[in-house]
Order: C-alpha cells, then structure tokens, then sequence
DNA sequence: CGTATGCTGAGAATGGTTCTCGTTTTAGCA
DNA sequence: TGCTAAAACGAGAACCATTCTCAGCATACG
C-alpha cells in the first residue's frame, strides 16, 4: 500500500480542500447524511459548496474509497465515511429505517474469494433486511395508500 | 398459517388478477426486471397494465412478502420473486451490476436474534458489494466526469 | 336496480440528482 | 510577477423514475 503505488489508484489522489471539508462533516455526524443535508450544514458552517459541487465531490470520494453510501426506499442517497460499518433494518411499508447492530462479514462467515470477485475491487458492503415494521403491522397494512 | 388469522397480515390477503399477472412476469424473468420493463412486458403480452397500477401492484406484492426490490445506482428500482436469493457486486464508477453467488445468511453465519429484530418481521435481506469493476480500474478513474 | 367501495390509468406533479456552460480558481512557466 | 491552459465551481435547467390526482369503471351486496 506504498503510496503512488498504481497511477490508476484513485485511493492515491490527494483530496482538495472541498473534498476534505465534506469528508469531515461526515465524519463529525453521528449518521448517514444526504445530499442534500450535507449542502445545508455545509452553508450553516460558512463554507458554501453549490449543490453540484457536494454531489460531484461525494462522487469522488465513493470511487475513493473514502464514503459509502446508499439507497433509502424514498430514492434519496445517504452517504458515511468507509471505515463506518453500518447495517440497516428497513421497512418496506413506511419506508423508516434504522441501525442493525451485525455485520455478515465482520462475523466472518462469508468467503470472498478471488474467484468470485472476478477482478472487481471491494470497497465497501451493504446489508439490509427489509420486512415490516412494528407499527406497520399494527395498522391496517394495504389500505389508504 | 390458517387463512385470515390475523386480519391485520398482508400476507393473507389474496391476489387480484392483475397482481397474478405482476408475479407470474416476474418468476418467468430470469433477471430483475424495473418497475418500466415490468409495464413494457405486460404490454407485450396482451395484458395492458397502466404504470400507475404496475408501481401500485408492485408495492403491494412487497408488503405481502411476495416480492423484493433493490435500488440501482442510477436510481431505478428493480424487483425480482421473493424466492430468488440473489445478491450482486455493483461498481460505483460506472454502476454496472451482477450477480454475486454468495449470502450471508444462508451461509449461516448470522445470528438474527428477536432482540436484534425488536418486533421487526423480516420480508427478505439485500446484501451488495460496492467497489470499482475491472474495467473502472483500468480507465482513467476521475477524469472527466 | 341502487348505492358503496375499491381498482384503474392518463396525465400532471414531485423531487433528488445530474447536466450545461459561463465564470472563477489553480497550476505551470518564463 | 504577469500570462495562459486546465481544472473546479455553481446557478439554474433538464432529467426521469416514481407517485399523485381524480374521474370513470367494476364488483359486491342488500
């Protein structure tokens, strides 16, 4: 893991001072963040960053590996540093969701072998049970919309 | 599992036909199909669903745990019969993903406790390792956009 | 029949994300 | 210290899968 190793590494790339700013909020929350959050505490911190700016850099540190992210039910994107290695359990009904405090490969049952992984490159995982929540089987589950 | 036991689970309730119709497209696909590719197909097979039904179907099969869904990276939905455990490797460069021949959960490493699901029933789980494909590595991997 | 209830679908609305493109900043150089 | 090329930026427009609206239709039941 010399650094420079791979000129194609993107691991290598130093981070400007936008990237290094978004990076520190992530980190600095105790959640996963939007888009759209992220651009909001970023103006509350007096550093202006335009919405394409948050969304093209949290690109960048993704393919970094440097951010993780993922899909909620509602299409928005939420993004948490790498090194957080968080699961979720999340309703399909409600769309709520929340921690799940287990990690199939940190538990280590799971072999990923080279042949599997075929030349592709981890970088991080996601694991999400989806089912329904207390509530939502409490209420009447199909009706109202 | 009589039938109606609870009057409050989804997964009593019957299927109408157009949601027949929804499942069986699905089971005969070798793939997960979107919520667009879904519409196109019934088209095709002389069963017109309008898109509105097919999306509104589609969360209903959900909520009776009969169907799953994951997100694409580009922000589509795609869905697939419960009974397919699949699981994929997705490239955060370009988006691309496959199928992954490997769950945890099957591999039976995991211990689900009901003190983790605190009241929570599980549907089905999503499992996804996100990292750069071969090629992503060997093209240029932050130059233009 | 007559009414209540739920399902349907064409088209409009939604909203997070990406694209466009002119402007600003940075980097490299003499 | 000026000058130029390349890269980053951001306001606003565009995109597009999904959801919403609401009038019309089907079904159930007395």
């Amino acid at each position: 893991m010399a650094p420079h190793a791979h000129p194609t590494d993107p691991s290598d790339m130093p981070l400007g001072p936008r990237q290094r700013a978004l990076l520190a909020v992530l980190r600095a929350a105790n959640a996963e963040l939007s888009g759209q959050e992220l651009h909001e505490r970023l103006r509350q911190s007096s550093q202006r960053h335009g919405l394409a700016t948050v969304y093209r850099n949290l690109r960048l540190l993704q393919r970094s590996g440097l951010v993780r992210c993922r899909k909620l039910p509602n299409g928005e994107s939420v993004y948490a540093p790498l090194e957080r290695d968080d699961h979720h359990l999340t309703c399909v009904s409600c769309g709520h969701s929340e921690p799940l405090p287990i990690c199939p490969v940190a538990s280590g049952g799971l072999a990923l072998t080279k042949v599997l992984l075929q030349g592709f490159k981890p970088l991080f995982h996601t694991f999400e049970i989806h089912g329904l929540c207390r509530s939502c089987q409490q209420s009447e589950p199909l009706a109202h919309g």
